[in-house]
DNA sequence: TCTATACGATACGGTCTCGTAACAATTTGA
DNA sequence: TCAAATTGTTACGAGACCGTATCGTATAGA
């Protein structure tokens, strides 16, 4: 007669373990943020967390499994507008992900794990699924704009998102300049314009 | 009759000095492209350059300062086309800059820059000055089309440049697909068409 | 209440790093 | 050839980190 707990096949103690790991991962993905993946120690999360070292290593494997846990916190995904018209959904999810980029913590971690993307495979797998999420909002728009036939189908969706995330990549993390939305609007218009237009005056 | 080599105020072993320094910085360089910055270390260095970890604290105060130093080495900066038209100056540009991209060793470098350059001061110092020595050509070419009149003085430079630097970096950096020919065509005539406008048929 | 489970505290061995030191060997310029 | 400058070798102390181990304690469920 088991004297078990109906449903799921949880061993015991569930909520102990939960508050442990949200307080680890809370912890890690601050300290990411702050001092960078290269920053990051076991160490340092159990110093800052409460939480016993070896209670996390009982959780995680090793220092990479806690950290690719943590980093997948990361969650730069934006609701996906819907004004009714193409450039006005372009232009306002292109603002919100201009402000986010200035002011989420997000935009202080992911440098890191680019620039770990360059040499370990599972960063860059992490990267490309996080990058995936960054522009499905824009995918999204994109898509649904060519159906209501608002938008050629011949645009190529890639080069579209590339027109329009670039300056704004661009100006966050190498030139470091403030994006105003005065800035967005002349990418969007920008883009906007190779994607509509037939022949503009080829002078 | 000094036979000595006339100017230059050297203390002495001039050579010995300046090829241990040249060992020790092709090393760190090449350790810092390949490792990245957190993977840097003066005994690495060491080993790999067969040069004693001594003598390179009898040449750089500390590890900061090699690194900053090595890191200087970083020359991305392009030679400036001179086709005679303002868009075959950007084009070319643009392709040279789409190839150092994706086969030079600074690009693997440079997500480490801007990583520690969101935290650390003097490296954000150091991407500045990289940053505008990486764009110096794009700002001469314009500069230049707009003395020529080929180009309305009223564009603002930096947006103009932030239209075409941004796909490429997006593209290598961000979305890691590769960058060919046929992109680099769109971004510029689409960069191009912000210069060009008067008011390109509103509809 | 009682037992299995999870947790905390502490410590350990091993590795790596920084920066310094002392001493011997080498190269350089005269 | 000879003295000065430079470099190599080896070692050290301090600190950080990883991953593991031990032991005592607190919690959850029955």
């Amino acid at each position: 007669m088991a004297t078990s707990k109906a449903a799921g096949a949880q061993p015991l103690g569930n909520d102990r373990v939960a508050r442990s790991k949200d307080a680890v991962l809370g912890a890690a993905y601050a300290m990411m943020s702050e001092a960078g993946l290269s920053g990051f120690s076991i160490d340092a999360v159990s110093r800052k967390s409460g939480v016993a070292k070896m209670t996390i290593y009982r959780h995680w494997p090793s220092r990479a499994a806690l950290l690719l846990d943590a980093c997948s916190r990361m969650s730069p995904r934006a609701e996906i507008p819907d004004t009714g018209k193409f450039v006005g959904d372009i232009r306002q999810l292109a603002l919100l992900l201009a402000k986010s980029m200035q002011t989420g913590r997000w935009a202080q971690l992911l440098p890191s794990i680019i620039d770990a993307a360059e040499r370990d495979r599972e960063l860059a797998a992490l990267h490309a699924r996080q990058h995936v999420a960054m522009t499905t909002a824009f995918r999204t728009i994109i898509e649904r704009a060519k159906t209501k036939k608002q938008l050629a189908a011949a645009v190529d969706t890639t080069t579209l998102i590339a027109l329009i995330m670039g300056p704004l990549v661009y100006r966050r993390w190498f030139s470091r300049e403030t994006i105003d939305d005065s800035f967005v609007d002349a990418i969007v218009k920008n883009a906007i314009l190779l994607a509509a237009r037939k022949r503009p005056r080829p002078a």
